[in-house]
DNA sequence: CGTCCAGGTCTAC
DNA sequence: GGTAGACCTGGACGC
């Protein structure tokens, strides 16, 4: 129950955030109850399948961490011998016991296999707590969390905002490729950098959040257009 | 078949 | 502190 709590965000409060998007008249639609997005059962999980999000097509993304899950995850009771269905994702110590070979040949993850096995090394060994960092605000201010994310292997600004946003910190903006070519085009026009952080500075502790649900509307009119698996002309 | 690049990061200036 | 270059991989694209 624990976990299906967190993976659903079942105790979010995300009132402050409808507050200030009512008056929005580009994310009012978002007030019916849209935001609540679904995140992995550790911060473990979510820093190992966000390296696998850097660099990289989807596709890609998809079978790193496929390959992980199916060869090292747990398997549940009835779920089938092969394939990543019904199986956890693969704890550190499963990540550890891997070795290096297999990150090159089975996952086929390239350097940042590299960065995954430092990490799950790191925590087996105790010298980085990840769990920690899913602490409250007030514990652990956003600047202080985003530096902490910075130092591990592979992480940087657009890995750190990522995992951010699964934690429910909302305060960063996820600018990458897909997302900002994503914004030039729902608006018409090309943006800089710091064009897009304005539009949504209002916005504060939730301006991550806003401008996620900004790129994203269409995916709950238009699903097929979740996977944008291939080049938008 | 060679080049480019996709939900970047790290290192060396 | 800001910026080229290298970096695994595989699918898309031009020739």
């Amino acid at each position: 129950m624990a976990v299906v709590k967190r993976v659903l965000r079942l105790d979010e409060n995300l009132s402050g955030f409808y507050e200030q998007a009512a008056g929005d008249p580009e994310l009012s639609w978002a007030t019916s109850g849209a935001g609540r997005m679904i995140r992995s059962a550790t911060v473990f999980e979510e820093v190992i399948k966000t390296i696998c999000t850097t660099n990289c097509a989807w596709s890609a993304t998809t079978r790193m961490v496929s390959a992980l899950v199916e060869h090292l995850g747990e398997k549940a009771p009835g779920a089938p011998e092969t394939g990543p269905v019904g199986r956890a994702f693969p704890t550190p110590e499963a990540m550890v016991e891997a070795g290096e070979e297999f990150y090159k040949d089975v996952v086929r993850a390239g350097y940042r296999g590299r960065y995954m096995l430092a990490l799950a090394r790191s925590v087996v060994e105790g010298s980085v707590d990840l769990e920690v960092v899913d602490a409250p605000r007030e514990e652990l201010p956003d600047d202080e969390l985003e530096k902490m994310l910075l130092a591990l292997p592979g992480l940087g600004p657009y890995a750190a905002a990522h995992v951010m946003m699964m934690l429910g910190r909302y305060s960063r903006l996820i600018l990458d490729s897909w997302t900002q070519p994503k914004y030039a085009r729902l608006t018409g026009r090309p943006a800089t950098e710091a064009e897009i952080v304005k539009r949504f500075s209002g916005y504060g502790s939730y301006a991550g959040l806003a401008f996620w649900l900004y790129l994203t509307r269409g995916w709950i009119e238009e699903p097929e257009d979740a996977g944008d698996t291939t080049r938008e002309t």
